[in-house]
This record gives C-alpha cells, structure tokens and sequence, in this order.
RNA sequence: GUGGAUGUAGUUCAGUCGGUUAGAACGUCGGAUUGUGGUUCCGAAAGUCGUGGGUUCGAGCCCCAUCUUCCACCCCA
C-alpha cells in the first residue's frame, strides 16, 4: 500500500541520542565563540540565485541546489527552448532562488545590505545548515552543519591570529587532537609569478594541493597536462620540496620568490602571524604548509585548514581572509577573515575517538510513577517540588503496569523513581528508588527537598 | 559528472545447484510477576525478498533496466 517512508539521498535523521551528542558540540563552539567577542546572527535557507552564483567557480555553481519557482514556471519559456533542453539556461528561467551552499557568500550579503546598522569590525558567528548537491560519501553530506565565525572590517593580522587560538580552543575543549595547516594565496601567486605562470595560478594550486595523496611525480604529471612548459615545472620544484621548521622554510622561499612583490608580501604577513603564535599559549601544531591551497577562489591572503591528527576524515575546519567578497555586492574596500567549523565531522571525529563517554547526557532525573487519577493531585505536588529545585522530572502519562513504568525508567537511563500510591499519600510519605542500587527508601513529602540537595544534586556535581 | 559495490522483518544479517509454506539474532509487544527495572524462561506480532520487465514448468537466487544506500575519483566541511 504506501511505500516505505524515507529522506532525500545525503540528508540525515538525528536521533534523540544523537542531538545531544550534537548539542554537546554546538554549545562548546559557541560558548568559546562568544568568549572572543563574536555575536550571532542567522540568514534565510534559501538566497536569490544572484547572490550565489559565480562566488564558488564552475564546479560551486554545479552544487548549488536550486528551487523551481512556485505557479506557473514555465511562463518565461517558449517551445523552442523547451525543446532544445539546455539545462544551464532553462534553469535560469525557471529558477530564481537557491539553498545556501555555505554562510560565507550569505554573510557578505548580509554585511553589504546591513552596511548602515553596522558597526566596523564586525565579529559575528552563525551556525546553520547549508546544502551542496554532491554525491554523498564518507564524511560527505548534502545537508551538514557550518559553524561560521567571521570578523569584517579590518586587515589586522590579529583577527587571523585570534581565529587560529578559536580554533586551538576549540578542539583542546573537545579533547581532539589537531594540526593546523596555514598558508597564504599570495604567496602561492608569488610561486605562479616566480615560475613564469602567473595566469594559471588556479590550475597550479589544485594541482599542488594534491601532492600528499597522488605525490610529486603525478603532481609534475598533471601540471604538464594542464600545459605547463618542462621550465615552469623544474622552477617549481625546489619549491615542493622545502624542509625545515616553518622559519626555515619561509627564509628559503623568500629568496626563490623575491622579485614578487605579492609574494613577498604574502611572506611577511605569514612571519607576523607566526610570530604572534610563537608567542602565545597555543597547544596544537600550527604548520606552514605550502600545499595547501583550498578550492574556493575568494579568499585572497591567509588560508587556514583544521585536520584531527587521529581521524582522516578530511579537513574538519578550515576558511582564510577574503579581501573583496563584500566587493561583489557593491561594497568596496572591506576586508573579511573567518573561518568555519564542519560539526557533522567532528561529530563522526567524537564518535570514532569514543570521547562521547565523558559527555553527561543529561535526561530526566526523577520519574514519578503513575499509580491513576486518585493519586494525580499529589503526584503534582511532587513534581511542582522537583521542578522548582530545577530537577526535571516528568509523571509517566498512563497509569499502566508498575513494570512497563519502571522500564521505561530503565531504557531513558533515569536514575530515580519516585512512588506515591495509596499507602504513602495516607502518611504523608513517599517513596524514592535509586535505580543504580535498587535502593529503595520511604520518607517523608517535606524531607524531599533536603534528600534532592543530599543525594540528586551531590551525584550531579560528582558525576 | 566518472568508476566499483549494495539492497531479504523495525535493526543487523543467513538463505545450499533455481525446487514445496522465507530463517536467526537483537529490538518491540504480551505472559511467568495485579506495588517494582536491568537477568532469566515462555509466547506473539512483524517481510509485495528495493522497483519494473524478462528467461523458466518453477526466481530471494539467472538476465536487462531503474532507483536507493555505501565506497573511491572530482571537489569539499
């Protein structure tokens, strides 16, 4: 009869234990957002296709999932074009709005629309789910979770420094053991220039991002394909091949490329921004990593990528400064720095590493049992008392089996029960069960608030 | 977009060479126990074998198509 219920490819259902394994995390991110100075906001699922088309290069525009007009779509089409199947152009007919495919491009929107509210530099964060419509796989979803956090408004290296120690405290938080990988487009644009190839810096980044998976030789390969001539090539290679501590390798890299001048200045931006590390009380590695190029072609100085060192999942944060995102909205001259948390991988980074045991997954506490309507009123009485005291507690609906009232107690983990049927309400009394022992004790109602302070709240603070 | 696997009860999976009525465990529900959970014992419900075609006397099993999920590439969180 009716089919088997289910979701869209790549989207995910959480489960009640799954969300406050989850909570767990967004909490943790925002608090630590929050304690740097950041403030949230949200933006709409969906945005104008306008806003989002051209931000993210070919394959981005690809991924973007796009909404069909409601009513009459197919207004604006004549025969022709129907016949002619061109889904690029038809699309753009029939569709004028899109989900978000990250917070970054909507949070430049926002900022050039909201550009009289706000004040310059403008930290905020926003966490919200965004769609891409690639092919699902491991750690790869259609719809996931970003944790943004951006400052607007000013070229300081401070905020990359600031984003860096976020993104330390964050993870020493979580218990997750991190490498930060840094670099700077500039610089890679002084390696394109220094190799005579300062056109093709795209096509010399993606390339030399995979040398960790494919290595160096592939890497020479592809780039021969893409038309590199041998001499670019063998320029290049001393370039992959640095070594040393991330001074070191700055200093030889400087002179490769001293005669770009963007380069050299993508050098010293990368010095002040280890300096400040160097000094400062971050725990995980930082590494200077010239590989690392990142696909999104706005961003413009430092990039910045987050991998746990015990899970390959893929990178699990990462972002870097855009200089003129604001710029394609009309609003010249703004500089923006951030970078974003992937929750849905860290999560599966928890859940691999087992840190969720440490995590109290905080439920009821107290059940009151259900005994029939003669003995609501006070079973009432008891739950006004707990709750009051901030325990949640909660009376099980149906006046059911003592056995059904106590496994359903026992499979939601609840450690107490509390029972109050005809004999305790006729003395005042009531009684309590620690689940965990099988204790059970029989006190009076007014010493409930004192048993809560003794036993509840002390088993909480030990935990 | 390219390539490879996969699909049988709510879940995880068996299912022989193509042969009668489709199997288990876990979970769910009921009972043993009408005021007491976890353990144990007994019992029950639950499946259009992803979907649509084809081959065959006969298909969960073979063939084709299609969809789903998973894995890799591309790209990315």
């Amino acid at each position: 009869m009716s089919s088997k219920p289910s979701i869209p490819k790549g989207t995910r259902d959480f489960s009640t234990d799954e969300m406050l394994k989850r909570e767990y995390i967004f909490e943790t991110i925002k608090q630590v957002f929050r304690l740097y100075g950041y403030q949230p906001i949200e933006t709409p699922a969906m945005e104008n296709l306008t806003t989002l088309l051209g931000k993210y290069g070919e394959e981005g525009d690809k991924l973007l999932f796009r909404i069909l007009n409601s009513g009459d779509f197919l207004s604006s089409v004549n025969d022709e074009e129907l016949i002619k199947r061109e889904p690029g152009k038809l699309s753009s007919k029939i569709c004028e709005k899109g989900l978000r495919y990250d917070l970054t491009v909507p949070f430049a929107r926002y900022v050039v629309q909201h550009r009289d509210e706000i004040v310059f530099p403008f930290k905020r964060y926003q966490i919200q789910p965004v769609w891409r419509a690639d092919r699902p796989q491991k750690g790869r979803y259609r719809e996931f979770f970003q944790c943004d956090v951006d400052v607007i408004g000013s070229d300081s290296l401070l905020n990359e420094y600031e984003l860096i120690k976020i993104v330390d405290d964050i993870f020493q938080r979580l218990k997750i053991e991190t490498l930060i990988k840094i670099n700077n487009r500039k610089v890679l644009s002084g390696i394109a220039e220094f190799i005579g190839e300062g056109e093709r810096i795209t096509d010399i980044t993606v390339a030399i991002d995979k040398i960790d998976k494919i290595g160096i030789e592939a890497v020479n390969a592809e780039l021969s394909c893409k038309g590199l001539t041998s001499e670019a090539i063998s320029n290049l290679q001393p370039v992959l091949q640095l070594t040393g501590n991330n001074n070191t390798k700055l200093s030889k890299l400087e002179k490769l490329i001293s005669k770009s001048e963007t380069g050299l200045k993508g050098i010293s931006e990368l010095r002040t921004l280890f300096a400040y590390i160097e000094n400062s009380s971050i725990i995980c590695d930082v590494e200077l990593d010239l590989t690392l190029a990142r696909g999104l072609n706005y961003y413009t100085g430092a990039i910045i990528e987050v991998k746990s060192k015990d899970i390959g999942i893929g990178s699990i944060c990462g972002g870097g400064r855009y200089d003129n995102l604001a710029g394609v909205f009309g609003m010249e001259g703004v500089s923006g720095v951030g970078i974003s948390f992937g929750a849905d991988r860290i999560y599966d980074v928890l859940n691999q590493l087992n840190l969720f045991n440490e995590v109290k997954v905080s439920s009821t506490e107290v059940l009151v049992v259900n005994f029939g309507e003669e003995e609501t009123d006070y079973a009432f009485q008891i739950l006004d008392i707990l709750r009051t005291l901030e325990v949640s507690t909660e009376l099980f609906p149906d006046s059911g089996k003592l056995k059904k009232q106590f496994s359903y107690a026992d499979s939601k983990r609840i450690p107490y029960i509390i029972i109050a049927g005809e004999d305790e309400i006729e003395n005042e009394m009531i009684t309590i069960k620690i689940m965990s022992s099988g204790e059970q004790r029989k006190i009076k109602l007014k010493e409930l608030k004192s048993f809560v302070k003794e036993e509840i709240k002390l088993a909480k603070t030990c935990g």
